[in-house]
DNA sequence: CTTGTTATGTAATATCATAACAATTCGCAA
DNA sequence: TTGCGAATTGTTATGATATTACATAACAAG
C-alpha cells in the first residue's frame, strides 16, 4: 500500500505526527467530539504509518491492539474521522490518510505518484473556487469535493528522466 | 445506479448519443483505435442508459447481447474506453459514464447530486490550471486528474428548499 | 502458412464495503 | 444513585467491486 508524506519533502515525522494528535485531542475537547480509544488509535495508526492505508490494513493493526477483528470496526472509526475532518479518503486508492491540517478548513488536493505510490496532501489554492464557479454556471450547489491527481513526484521524475 | 445527463438540463438524448458514437467511430479511424464490437457496444450501453453505470451492470447488458459473462469482459472494455477518453470513471460511485466531448481534450468536473444520484459532466474551466499550479509548487508533474463534487442539483435544491 | 501480437473468454479469487443484530457503555435527567 | 435513551463497539454474514491467471481465438506482417 502507498505511502503518504505531508508533501514530497523529507521531514521529522514523529514530530508532526505528535502535533496532529494533539490538535485532534484539542478539537475533541473544544468541539465535544468523542475521540474514543478505537478512533484515536485509528488516527494514530494512520499517522504512524504516514501512509494512505486501506481499511483492512487499519483493521489488522487495530486487531493487534486488542480491538475487534471485523471490517465494520475499522470502517466505522474511519468514517467518523473522515466526517470530522481528521482523515481524508483517497478514492483512487480505496485508502485513507490522516489529515495534515485538522481543524483549519481546507480544500486539499491529493497528488498520487504512480512511480512510488506516495500520496501528498497539498493546499488546493484556487481549486475550490474554480470548481464552485463551474458549479454555479450549471446551478449546482457543492457540499464536498475530492480532487485527486495522478502523476510523478519529484524523485520519480528524476528516475525516469 | 445513478443517472448521468450531460448537464442537469433536459435535452434530446438519442441525438447526442448518436453524435457521440459517430465521433467515436471517427476517432477510431483517424487514430487507429480498434473499436471492436465489445468496446463499441460498451460505449453504446453507456450512451443509451445516459447514466453512470457500474461495471457489473454493463457486464449484464453485454452478456444479454451475447458477449462474455465474466467481469474482465466489462472491465477490459471500460478500461480501453477510459484510456482513450471515450468514457470517464466516477470513482466516488464506482461507476463509468460516457464522455460527452470525446476527442477534444478537456478537464471535466463531475457534479454528483446526493438527492437524485444524477451525475453531470461540466467543463472544469480554470480547475485544471489551479491544480497544475498547486502541483508545480511541490514539484509534482500531473498526468491525469479526477475532480468530483458532491452536492445538490438545481431540481433537488428546490425540493429541499 | 506461421509467427508474434492483440483481443476475448472463463474460472477462480482477491479486495473493498455494508447490512443486521446483540451487547455494552455513556450521558443525563429524574 | 438509578434508570432510560442514545451512541458505541463487537460479531456474523453477505454484498459489491475488481483482478490474476490462463486458455482460446482473431488478426496483421513476413
Amino acid at each position: 500500500m502507498p505511502a503518504s508524506p505531508v508533501a514530497f519533502a523529507k521531514h521529522d515525522h514523529s514530530a508532526c505526527s505528535g502535533d496532529i494528535l494533539k490538535q485532534a485531542d484539542a478539537l475533541a475537547r473544544t468541539e465535544g467530539l468523542r475521540l474514543t480509544p478505537v478512533r484515536r488509535r485509528t488516527l494514530e495508526i494512520l499517522l504512524e504509518s504516514h501512509q494512505a492505508l486501506g481499511a483492512y490494513e487499519v483493521l489488522e493493526r487495530l486487531a493487534e491492539d486488542g480491538f475487534g477483528h471485523q471490517p465494520p470496526v475499522a470502517y466505522r472509526a474511519l468514517e467518523f474521522l473522515v466526517e470530522h475532518g481528521l482523515v481524508h479518503r483517497i478514492r483512487r486508492l480505496n485508502a485513507f490518510a490522516a489529515c495534515m491540517h485538522p481543524g483549519s478548513p481546507h480544500r486539499p488536493v491529493f497528488f498520487i505518484c504512480t512511480g512510488c505510490d506516495t500520496v501528498a496532501e497539498a493546499p488546493g489554492t484556487g481549486v475550490g473556487e474554480a470548481i464552485t464557479r463551474a458549479a454555479t454556471t450549471v446551478g449546482f450547489s457543492v457540499e464536498r469535493m475530492n480532487v485527486e491527481a495522478v502523476g510523478l513526484c519529484p524523485a520519480c521524475q528524476e528516475c525516469t528522466a
